[in-house]
DNA sequence: TATTGTTATACTCTATAACTATA
DNA sequence: TATAGTTATAGAGTATAACAATA
């Protein structure tokens, strides 16, 4: 019997390489912390919240993208709300629909913040710039595929 | 002045291939969370800790690996351990310690867990093999990098 | 009737402070 | 005296169900 024909137990390369990954994501975890409780956002959510909005946002579509409940959401943008980090609109096409966007402040806050999640983590700083290129543009092929699951 | 010395809104390759990185994982968060519901592992923190459990370990390095108290840790390990999957033991060594160890069923349902969590996401699987393997070549070298910070 | 979002509520999660037991 | 972990407790976070407004 041949190497190729054992599948049992045979990883992929694609599953080795999701596994450091997920490492790595794991080791800056405490970096993230560090940095969402340096502007008291907390719990994750409610920073995820605020890193997500950009153009003005339904509140159902950042309760999808935070995979939880509607009242939930609610409750977050209340706590942005009150530290003017957000504002809830009107959206003219459906009454019902509460659009939140970011004020002035909050842009600024949220710009900040995605600046230094932007610094990348040493483990990839420190890689020689061949690889630096190399992961850049395989991660960049890798994010333009639907996820659809 | 020659572009060399632009250093202040400079981009590195690192920094770029960062925020891909990190797009790339939230896409995929919502499929682990959906594995962690699965097993009512629930909140975050309780599934971490199941997932990092490997040999037998004290409280206190739960709480380090976790960002969260001490205090914390007894909540999450009593609630695994009600639901069988950790018992607590002690360290022979140290009285004051209390290693936390899976017991078989833990050993089992974490595995299982482990299994599902390292498939990788279509966005990784979809890559060519060749990007695949330069993928996992890149990310094991860079989680080889001591996370000093 | 169905959908968006809020309110009222109960339950879960988390940290702080005080405590026990070891070192 | 300091450290590992627990307990008591108060406060924060989350979902469920019932509701109001709009589609």
């Amino acid at each position: 019997m041949t190497g190729t024909t054992e599948t049992v137990s045979y990883v992929s390369p694609a599953d080795e390489a999701w596994d450091a990954f997920q490492e790595l994501f794991m080791q800056y975890r405490p970096r993230m912390l560090e940095i969402h409780a340096e502007y008291e956002l907390k719990p994750p959510p409610v920073a995820l919240a605020l890193r997500a909005i950009d153009e003005p946002t339904p509140m159902g579509k950042i309760a999808d993208h935070l995979c939880c409940d509607g009242s939930t959401v609610t409750w977050i943008v209340d706590r942005l709300e009150e530290r003017g980090l957000v504002e809830r609109q009107a959206d003219p096409r459906d009454r019902r629909v509460r659009l939140v966007a970011l004020t002035d402040e909050g842009r600024r806050i949220r710009n900040e913040i995605r600046a230094k999640l932007s610094q990348a983590p040493p483990a990839i700083a420190a890689l020689s710039e061949e690889d630096q290129i190399a992961l850049r543009d395989i991660l960049r092929r890798a994010v333009r595929v639907p996820a659809d699951r």
